[in-house]
DNA sequence: ATTTATAATCGTAATATTACGATTATAAAT
DNA sequence: ATTTATAATCGTAATATTACGATTATAAAT
């Protein structure tokens, strides 16, 4: 990847791309999904509702993790995972003000 | 990657996860950006806005483009690119979709 | 104390992404 | 007809991502 040039940009378009990378892959929108509807949820049981290998799901859980949308908790042997009220609400921010920005004008396009 | 698995999972699911794929890089945020708050914009002045050579600015909007978040039309020698519309829209209202479902819970997580 | 269940981590393979310089195709300008 | 400007594409290097089996660490159950 040559150089990242990551810190070139905008403090604002890096924090979006970093949560919508989060989101850029469909077994971490499932996993998300599952814990918005359950409000929490065992590691275990969301590993029987992907396709996936345990290991899989779990780099998957660490991905999501990382970028702050979900935290575990650990129960004895097993570990319940939550949204991150803080993070979701950040990340949920910052995309939807992107989208909003966009005016449809009435010219059509150039 | 070993195999994609991309198929065994649900449509919406691939399709948020497509878009904020779209989403997940600097550059891009940075380049719908400047379509966004200019409504239309000649390539070359996108270029000299990042901070990045043109073949690759070229590769994100090719990106942006297999998305289906932006199109181009050529004019002349120059190209002009824009939001489309529809795309935006219906990227903006799965993202948003997932973002509402969570209802932060009185009980703290787990 | 040993076994079992759970989930993280390690190692590895296959593939995708990011970045750039060089080249190419096209249209406009000379 | 030739030159110039514009933006796509090609080739390539460095790195990241996705996926899995095997291993490991931990806690609970026996």
């Amino acid at each position: 990847m040559g150089l990242s040039k990551t810190e070139e940009f905008r403090q604002s378009d890096i924090n979006v791309a970093r949560y919508a990378k989060a989101l850029a892959h469909p077994a971490r929108i499932a996993i998300l999904r599952i814990l918005v509807d359950r409000s929490s949820c065992i590691c275990g049981d969301i590993v029987e509702e992907l396709p996936l290998s345990q290991s899989t799901v779990s780099q998957h859980l660490k991905e999501l993790k990382e970028a702050g949308l979900i935290k575990g908790e650990i129960e004895g042997k097993k570990v319940c995972y939550c949204i991150d009220d803080q993070a979701w609400k950040q990340a949920q921010q910052l995309i939807e003000d992107l989208f909003a920005r966009y005016k449809p004008c009435c010219t059509s396009c150039c």
